[in-house]
DNA sequence: GCCGTTTTCGGCCCGACTGTTTTCAGTCG
């Protein structure tokens, strides 16, 4: 049985559950938690790191967790973790996702009432027992079950754009609001994470009730959690929870940062501020010993407290604490790449497969975003069900783009189709037309859409089979995951990227708000290795073009600039990028 | 349990809000 980083992770943050219930030392707590986000995220596969016995060398991971870890990987089991489990029922696990139940009231309502699963609780409290527990009362037992209702309705995470729409309409409304002074998004949203648990707002004021009062009647609001003159907490309506700040001017920069995260990046920068004798919070800089004569210098921006540190600014997206702080230091970051870089893009539907706009329609939208070429790439016949083209239509096809580019139109906007197809890596990593039509266009992309379910050893033969033909440009959504929906198949990313460099494959950010993929995790390895990136929307619509932004953001957070991403090239390089496989062989 | 140019012991982020208390514990971020 193989474990992955992430199912190790898994197994380690129940370790910390699980000694939270026993009332262990908290720091021993934190260190397990700790220890599971670092093996989150890994940039190579974790069975290395054992074999090697490297896991050692990753901050968080000390001799206890290295000997954990290596058992569970190498022998599939964890006794100290058996053991743990045996004395708290499996259910247990589910009660800690529960808004407002911590270890404490779940290991009373345990001992006490017997409660293993979130179904017990639900029925101690309408049977009205929690509210007689000593520590608990009625409205304790109200709001649980609240919270088991929220719990089953939203499952707590909400795809990018579903929190970006309702970002921009509060945003909007706040800032025209007389008491808000500055305004920002903060959390996950600012960090461009692939998906969201709660949308983080952060607005200085110098009369904060009046912000607050008038937070919690937007009409976008459907519930309010807590409430209070600094701090509120509503469910949106489309499910989200949305937390606001109200902090003073001066102290707008530091909640920013502090707000913004990721808990990591913070817990670095208050370290490295004592280094400086001072104490950062989310409010401020103070002098970090009692009495002492310590000057802390004035901050008005983000920037200015960076600078302060000693570090060049760090993007939102960079905030990871995946080596983002020795680069700020080493005045190495990347000059990340913005929308105004981009000049095309590649991977669109049309009505001839599963799109619901035609080519001209399409095409219309990518110039009123300002792009100078748009590649088309509908599905191959071997996707039936989303109406995939045989070699025919597709020729068909093909010579309509053809004739589109000769348009007027077309030559005065400066604009191109580029044709190409979104080709089924079929399950022994054929593709699904022959090399001779293959050739007769500008440019594949190459994805896999069926049999997910086939092993890691034979998937990743099956995707490098499909990558050693030379006329695959590129490599669509690497992993097949539909967030919050659908896993993502076994494959050995590591070994995709090694082949995708060394046969000079382009690798997708597929910017589709559904799959955003690869996962920015990745794309430092990618980078290194010298493999470009493109980022497509997997448009079927015109208004999908926009999903393009989605895609920024995971370039961004995968640390990249311009010139590893091929569509920020001019339509006059792009020939000569997509035919590079095809001239210089693989 | 982790960590170290305050280094092998003794720290480890801490403030806001809620509910149940009557001065504070639990939860969250």
């Amino acid at each position: 049985m193989s474990h992955s980083a992430a199912d190790v992770g898994e197994v380690l943050e129940q370790i910390a559950q699980l000694l939270e219930l026993k009332g262990e030392n908290p720091f021993k707590i934190r260190a397990y938690t700790n220890a599971a986000r670092a093996l989150d995220s890994l940039s190579e596969p974790i069975e290395k790191l054992v074999a090697e016995e490297r896991l050692g060398n990753i901050e968080g991971v000390g001799k206890a967790i290295t000997e954990k870890v290596t058992e569970l990987v190498t022998t599939g089991r964890l006794s100290y973790y058996e053991e743990l489990k045996a004395s708290f029922p499996e259910g247990i696990f589910e009660l800690f996702e529960l808004q407002g139940l911590g270890a404490k009231k779940i290991k009373a309502l345990h001992d006490q009432l017997g409660v293993s699963s979130v179904e017990d609780l639900e029925r101690v409290c309408a049977e009205g027992k929690v509210a007689e527990l000593a520590g608990f009362g009625e409205k304790t037992q109200t709001k649980l079950l609240k919270a088991i209702e929220d719990h089953r309705k939203h499952a707590g995470r909400f795809r990018i754009n579903v929190v970006a729409d309702l970002a921009e309409e509060l945003l909007e409304d706040l800032r025209a609001h007389e008491a808000v002074g500055q305004i920002s998004e903060a959390g996950s949203f600012r960090r461009r994470k692939e998906t969201i648990g709660d949308l983080d707002l952060l607005v200085s004021s110098t009369r904060p009730e009046e912000v607050s009062e008038f937070f919690i009647h937007h009409p976008l609001v459907e519930e309010v959690i807590v409430h209070g003159p600094t701090k509120s907490s509503v469910r949106l309506k489309d499910g989200p929870q949305c937390d606001l700040r109200v902090v003073k001017p001066e102290e707008f920069p530091f909640a920013l940062v502090y707000f913004t995260g990721s808990k990591e990046h913070n817990i670095r920068l208050r370290s490295r501020s004592l280094d400086h004798g001072w104490s950062l919070n989310e409010y401020r800089f103070s002098p970090a010993k009692e009495g002492s004569e310590i000057t802390v210098p004035p901050i008005h921006t983000e920037r200015e407290l960076y600078k302060a540190l000693g570090l060049d600014f760090i993007p939102p997206e960079l905030r990871e604490d995946r080596g983002e702080i020795a680069a700020a230091e080493a005045g190495v970051l990347p000059n990340l790449i913005e929308w105004s870089n981009l000049r095309g893009t590649f991977h669109c539907h049309t009505t001839a497969s599963d799109g619901k706009n035609s080519l001209i329609e399409m095409a219309r939208a990518a110039i009123d975003l300002g792009l100078e070429y748009l590649g088309i790439a509908d599905h191959s016949k071997s996707s039936f069900q989303a109406h995939g083209l045989d070699a025919e239509r597709l020729a068909e096809q093909v010579a309509e783009i053809r004739d589109l580019n000769q348009t007027k139109e077309f030559q005065q906007a400066g604009f191109r189709l580029v044709a190409g197809t979104e080709c089924d890596i079929l399950k022994n990593g054929e593709l699904d037309f022959d090399d001779e039509v293959l050739a007769t266009l500008d440019y594949v992309v190459a994805s896999v859409h069926s049999s997910f379910t086939m092993g890691e050893a034979e998937m990743t033969a099956r995707i490098i089979r499909a990558m050693e033909n030379p006329h695959v440009t590129m490599l669509g959504h690497l992993t097949g995951r539909l967030l919050l929906s659908r896993e993502p198949y076994a494959v050995n990313i590591p070994a995709v990227i090694e082949v995708a460099a060394s046969t000079g494959t382009i690798i997708e950010i597929n910017a589709s708000p559904w799959r955003l993929d690869m996962d920015w995790r990745w794309w430092p390895l990618a980078k290194e290795k010298g493999v470009k990136c493109a980022i497509n929307p997997d448009a079927h619509t015109i208004h999908g073009l926009q999903d393009l932004i989605y895609g920024i953001g995971i370039a961004r957070k995968g640390w990249l600039t311009k010139s590893d991403v091929v569509n920020c090239l001019p339509l006059g390089k792009i020939d000569e990028i997509l035919s590079a496989k095809k001239k210089h062989g693989v």
